[in-house]
DNA sequence: TCGGCACGTAGACAACTGTATACACCCAGA
DNA sequence: TCTGGGTGTATACAGTTGTCTACGTGCCGA
């Protein structure tokens, strides 16, 4: 990833700003866009090709961040004893610190341009199964859980943490309550998929012997 | 609610049609809107106040059509004996037939109007508590649940339909895999939540007697 | 039959939009 | 030292935007 310098920055934070603040990724304009980067219009022209081509730019600028934030993530996580609770901590601490991709992220996923919604889903799609991968290897989750299903587990997590996360971000009062929440969901998740072969009338009997021990 | 007539009728349903499928409705342009719904820009005027006026009347006419929608399924439910599967078949069923509202909905729940996103939000809030109780009332669920892990559950899998509906919407090809990962979806929240007091260990030792039984 | 009213239209305005062409600067390599 | 390319600017143009005022209907109650 090339390094941006000097006014191609400017037009690619002014565009997160604009984005997060006002509008959309996709709904940007042209002049607005160089208004708040505090250049000339036509110096948009120098670096991207039109308004698409900024879109894919951005979204690009924001993939490898984010595949930064997930590596550190990771080394983060293999040098913690701790388990899933600080990770979920983790996680949200850096969607916290980026804000604005995150807001882009959550805006475009099913927003209206459908180049935008593939890049996205294949990014996700990539992260689930990274999040599959280590959680299997480091042994984080229940055994006896096929791949398949830890990926799927995985798939329905990052998305539900993705939008849980705009919460997070604009409610700094129910933070503490989004992160036991989304620990419960997790749990909850992969407790319940352990069980997923038993029928109603067993895993009720289950609990009921669970509830009363003898 | 008002039955709209004529002109305003076609410029909420221009308004719809083109939220849904070019731009956000929070991004909707007056004479764009004309054109789509073949009035002169200034009918506009004559029932709108601007642009933001439209967009929160839109989201009573959606919000509306849902409630309706709701008590329909509750309806059919109630005289349906079959369980969760069923009800989950037709809350799709319901998206799909109403694309435009679902699309709408989705990308304005997190968008960039706040005014939107709290009159969607409570609107959730309020589905959600609505759907607890009638699953608490109708014993759908393991018993010994508290009202508020059913509310708490009820929230998450609102959202999660909601956001997984567009996918349905859009990938008819997946909409069975989307239904049934759904179903497993609501079906391990429940049973995850019946066994969250248990710590890991005890856990463990309750999977471990289910699988080699005695 | 008349008067008002809800609805839709016509034309105009200034402001803003994306884009093209032409010009000015700075810095590296010859 | 000259030169060429990368970068930012100035000016311009046609098309579009939101909104205003004025005008023409058709209908409904008095």
């Amino acid at each position: 990833m090339n390094v941006m310098t000097g006014g191609k920055l400017k037009l690619v934070q002014a565009a997160l700003k604009l984005a997060t603040e006002t509008r959309s990724l996709t709904s940007l304009k042209l002049r607005e866009l160089a208004r708040e980067a505090g250049l000339n219009p036509n110096t948009f022209y120098r670096h991207f090709e039109n308004l698409d081509d900024l879109g894919l730019q951005v979204l690009g600028y924001i993939a490898a961040e984010m595949k930064a934030g997930v590596r550190q993530l990771r080394l983060v996580a293999e040098s913690s004893e701790q388990a899933a609770n600080t990770t979920v901590a983790f996680v949200y601490q850096y969607f916290l610190e980026n804000k604005a991709a995150t807001t882009v992220a959550v805006r475009e996923l099913y927003g209206s341009s459908p180049l935008l919604r593939r890049a996205l889903e294949t990014q996700l799609d990539a992260s689930a199964r990274e999040m599959a991968e280590d959680l299997m290897q480091r042994g984080l989750i229940p055994r006896h859980l096929t791949e398949q299903t830890v990926v799927e587990i995985s798939h329905m997590t990052i998305r539900y943490i993705l939008f849980r996360a705009m919460d997070y971000i604009e409610k700094p009062h129910q933070r503490e309550a989004i992160q036991q929440e989304t620990e419960r969901f997790i749990n909850r998740q992969f407790r319940g998929a352990t069980l997923d072969q038993l029928s109603n009338e067993e895993f009720d009997a289950l609990v009921a012997a669970v509830r009363q021990p003898a």
